[in-house]
DNA sequence: GCCAACGTTGGC
DNA sequence: GCCAACGTTGGC
């Protein structure tokens, strides 16, 4: 991949997602964001975004933990009109120090974080593409197959959250995407 | 703007 | 380790 644009990395893996070739076993996760703050159009804008900010254990623990470079992301739009899911993104970095947590005149700045030992980090997103239609929460929860998802949960503030495979092919085809 | 639900903090 | 108080998230 090196070398490649990210226009070219977004085209190859637009077609690595809908050719079937998404490596078995893997889960998607489920990115929220206020599209006040960093909205998608804004990611396909920057072509990849450092995912700054997160200062919650479990989201922390999923980026360290579970996610690897490649992982499919479905990018959800919270606190808006209509909340649901709007984009695809793909994991394109692994987990590293959050710059923000050192910086003093960050909304982000932890003091109680060191260089030496950081407390929080984050993973590099690329935007892929829009959804062909977006899935609201509202459908989520009355999908049987996908309002088990931690993000249709009541009072679910968890901004980073696991899509099981299947799932996630589930959410695809009702985006528009034929198989 | 409201407020329920949640995660974190800190006194004990 | 408990739990009340607090600040924040996010649907509505």
């Amino acid at each position: 991949m090196q070398g490649c644009s990210t226009i070219e990395l977004r085209a190859s893996f637009h077609l690595f997602f809908m050719s079937h070739t998404i490596t078995p076993g893997r889960d998607a996760w489920i990115f929220k964001s206020e599209p006040e703050e960093y909205s998608f159009d804004m990611l396909l804008r920057d072509g990849q975004s450092p995912w700054t900010g997160i200062r919650n254990y479990q989201a922390r623990n999923f980026m360290r933990d579970d996610i690897q470079v490649g992982d499919p992301v479905l990018f959800y739009h919270s606190s808006t009109a209509i909340p649901g899911i709007v984009g695809l993104a793909v994991v394109t970095k692994g987990y590293e120090p959050d710059p923000t947590q050192f910086d003093a005149t960050d909304h982000y700045f932890d003091p109680t974080s060191t260089p030496t030992n950081p407390r929080w980090g984050l993973v590099t997103l690329t935007g892929i593409a829009a959804l062909p239609r977006h899935i609201t929460l509202q459908e989520l929860r009355e999908d049987e197959i996908t309002s088990t998802l931690t993000v249709c949960m009541r009072g679910s503030r968890l901004s980073i959250s696991r899509v099981p495979e299947q799932v996630y092919q589930h959410i695809l085809k009702t985006a528009g995407y034929d198989r």
